[in-house]
DNA sequence: AGGCGCGGAATTTTT
DNA sequence: TTCCGCGCCT
């Protein structure tokens, strides 16, 4: 039990207590994941057998580090605990059960595009007006439906849900979401929302099953519990119900997936379900100085909703929080990236203790254009994701179809790519046809000339032939000889080998990557079963997981601020801070979209270790447009004590941070002031200390020349002599003592001085 | 059948 | 601005 020795009280007791309902609240940077792995570790310790407990994530990141975690402690036996994402672990038990409730062991999931695609299609043949019914907008509908166990059946018998709809035109919503399901069912496939939505379904209508699994899982761990929605929340409940070793970890300030149908209710609410619940708190943050720590606390005060806790750190201060006022997202971006070059040289830091976030990934652009013309290496996180890739995609589709021909989206991605002279006309028949025949498209082209006219039928047919070649191939070879022959022989390597473009050399070494990485699947020798199919079924629901190919590169970070949640950074800007993007604008008529707004910001602040800067710019490029910005709200919430602001505290700033200092001078900027007066322990912007009016015709001179004795006039200290300089290249750091301000330093870069003698 | 170009839309996104 | 879908033209 060694390592119960590195917890504190509260955390020991929240791994001690292993029996009955537990919820553990923890707050940012409050050692959560230790908790979780010890408290897994001992149970196993405590002749807990690892098959009897389901630890429950929400990316597969967190599942395997916290395996890895668990496995320093307790050693290999680990690896027998089931855990994982809510959507891996139920995949793997609708597989199992598929047969009870009507699909293939081999059902296929669609990911969000491919659902899309459906509805798009649907749509179409339903001939929707395609703006009132926005596959987006349906999509989310349906989604948000299924997050509440609403059945299209249901959906449609709903009386305030159908008025909902005829009110606002769209009537026909509840009869796409049943068009919507039925084809996702003959297609053998189950969208993400479904994997749980099914898992209910599969619990509520076979006790049997659901006894099962209640005794199979006598232990049970959520992690980010605050994230969960309803569906995923009643699983939970049902599974825990017998036995009530049910652990839930969260932090309701760091739920930021409302839009996803997450109900921070799920949290809030918990003790009403368990009586008898022991909570937990973690509220000693390790991670952040005492100013960030306390900036957080005071921004998330405003937030009504909340569960009552106390963060504390009992780091050092550190250094206030900076407020960075830019007058375009350009000149932001700037400010931005020489501050990083200028921290990391003066403090000796690498280039990986910075992060940028934001809310928006289109605000990226400026930040990268501002890093790459200052040389400093960043990576955008997020985006496009490994898998999410065209090239990845129709690959996959080939195997997906080789596995589950009825999968109709599949079909319809890689039916004509490469190029077999089935458009869009002849796809439509095929779909008409198996419409009218109660059928799936597969069987139509798979017996093409009974249903298609030869045009069509003979093209179609071929593409049926090869489908089925494939799958004898991949019955009788490994994953990887498989794979290899059905992107051989679909024609898409050779199709992708002749694009000789840059961008086609990188599709071409994609599936390359994704091939070698199905070689390593077929060798694997921990596993029983490698076919392709095997691989198949975990591959939808991986995403960046992770593809880094260079995961240790000395880069600053870029990320939006939902991707950052997990993570820290010794150094944080958060950029942006604008009425109407941060909050964002689509929040700011809804209380509780605020409040995720505010939590948002509070995930991003909490993030920082040592230092936080704040950013806004007073106008900004928006969908092509120069627009007006103000600053955020959230600016306003930060209680004054922890800025950087007054008086007295810039004049330090400026000590410390030449840089800054410098902004504060250049015409336009008007760097660390306060957007608004504020009554309080703020001075504004008035009461900054008069400019030196810099002399008519000021232009800074070249300093590489510079010497110590030499006068030079500073745009707003003034006059001043140089009284020692240090440093070299391009971090030259120069003394100076200005006759009004007195002694100074400068890095020479960035500093604005014109020599007078 | 397929390519190009126009027009409209546009948060966040663990699975 | 950028991305994506649609429709016209070849």
């Amino acid at each position: 039990m060694e390592y119960l020795k590195g917890l504190n009280p509260s955390q020991r007791a929240a791994v001690e207590q292993t029996k009955g309902p537990v919820m553990i609240v923890a707050g940012a940077g409050s050692g959560k994941t230790r908790v979780i792995t010890y408290r897994v570790a001992h149970l196993i310790r405590t002749g807990v057998d690892p098959f009897n407990l389901l630890v429950l994530t929400f990316t597969n990141k967190a599942a395997k580090e916290m395996r890895n975690r668990i496995m320093d402690v307790v050693g290999s036996e680990a690896k027998n605990i089931w855990m994982g994402t809510f959507h891996s672990v139920f995949a793997k038990i609708l597989r199992f059960e598929a047969n009870k409730i009507g699909y293939p062991t081999n059902f296929t999931i669609y990911d969000t595009d491919d659902s899309k695609s459906l509805i798009r299609s649907i749509l179409k043949e339903q001939q929707l007006d395609d703006k009132l019914y926005n596959a987006n907008f349906v999509y989310n509908r349906i989604s948000s439906a299924k997050n509440n166990l609403i059945s299209a059946a249901e959906y449609q018998k709903n009386a305030q849900i159908q008025s909902e709809d005829f009110s606002s035109g769209r009537g026909r919503l509840g009869e796409i979401y049943h068009t919507y399901t039925q084809r996702c069912f003959k297609a053998g496939a189950m969208d993400f929302d479904d994997i749980l939505f099914k898992t209910n379904v599969l619990l509520r209508e076979h006790p049997d099953v659901l006894y099962k699994y209640q005794n199979k899982f006598k232990y049970l761990m959520v992690d980010e519990y605050q994230d969960t929605n309803y569906s995923q929340y009643l699983i939970v409940k049902k599974l825990a119900a017998i036995n009530e070793n049910l652990c839930v970890v969260g932090d309701d300030a760091q739920s930021i997936y409302a839009f996803r149908g997450a109900n921070i209710q799920n949290i809030l609410n918990f003790e009403k379900d368990y009586p008898d619940l022991k909570v937990f708190k973690l509220e000693q943050n390790y991670r952040s100085t005492q100013n960030i720590v306390n900036v957080a606390n005071s921004i998330i005060a405003n937030n009504k909703n909340q569960l009552k806790k106390n963060v504390f750190s009992e780091n050092e201060d550190g250094d206030k929080i900076k407020i960075a006022r830019a007058f375009s997202d350009n000149e932001e971006g700037k400010i931005v990236a020489e501050s990083i070059i200028q921290e990391r040289s003066l403090k000796g830091l690498k280039y990986q203790d910075f992060a940028i976030l934001y809310r928006t990934n289109a605000q990226s652009r400026a930040m990268e254009e501002a890093l790459r013309k200052l040389n400093v290496p960043y990576k955008i996180y997020g985006g496009m994701s490994f898998y999410q890739r065209k090239e990845i995609k129709d690959l996959i589709a080939y195997f997906r179809l080789t596995f589950n021909p009825n999968d109709e989206e599949a079909l319809k991605r890689v039916i004509n790519y490469p190029k077999r002279g089935i458009g869009d006309t002849s796809m439509e028949r095929i779909i008409i046809a198996a419409d009218k025949n109660n059928t799936t498209p597969w069987e139509i082209i798979k017996d093409a000339p009974s249903y298609l006219e030869s045009r069509t039928a003979a093209p179609a047919g071929g593409f049926a032939t090869m489908i089925q070649s494939f799958q004898a191939v991949a019955k009788h070879q490994s994953a990887y000889d498989a794979a290899l022959h059905i992107a051989q022989h679909s024609g898409l390597l050779k199709d992708l080998y002749s694009d000789k473009s840059i961008e086609g050399l990188s599709r071409y070494e994609n599936i390359q990557e994704l091939l070698n990485g199905i070689k390593e699947f077929s060798e694997r020798e921990d596993l029983e079963e490698r076919g392709l199919d095997i691989f198949m079924q975990d591959v939808a629901l991986l995403t960046n997981d992770d593809n880094d190919k260079n995961p240790d590169a000395d880069t600053v970070s870029l990320m939006t601020i939902h991707s950052a949640k997990g993570l820290e950074f010794p150094h944080v800007y958060i950029v942006g801070l604008e009425e109407n993007l941060f909050p964002s604008q689509m929040s700011v008529n809804s209380r509780s979209d605020l409040e995720e707004e505010r939590r948002l910001f509070y995930v991003a602040i909490t993030r920082a270790e040592k230092k936080l800067t704040i950013s806004y710019a007073t106008s900004r490029y928006r969908w092509g447009t120069l627009t007006s910005c103000e600053p955020s709200r959230f600016i306003d919430e930060i209680d004054a004590r922890y800025l950087e602001l007054a008086y007295g505290e810039q004049q330090k700033s400026i000590e410390r941070n030449p840089f800054f200092a410098d902004r504060l001078e250049s015409p336009g900027v008007d760097s660390f002031s306060k957007p608004k007066p504020k009554t309080g322990a703020l001075k504004t912007t008035s009461m900054l200390p008069k400019a030196h009016v810099p002399s008519a015709g000021f232009a800074p001179s070249d300093t590489s020349g510079l010497q110590v004795g030499m006068e030079v006039e500073h745009e707003r200290f003034g006059y001043g002599k140089v009284i020692n300089i240090e440093g070299s290249k391009s971090d030259i750091k120069a003394t100076i003592f200005f006759k009004e301000l007195g002694q100074k330093q400068l890095l020479l870069k960035f500093a604005k001085l014109r020599i007078v003698t």
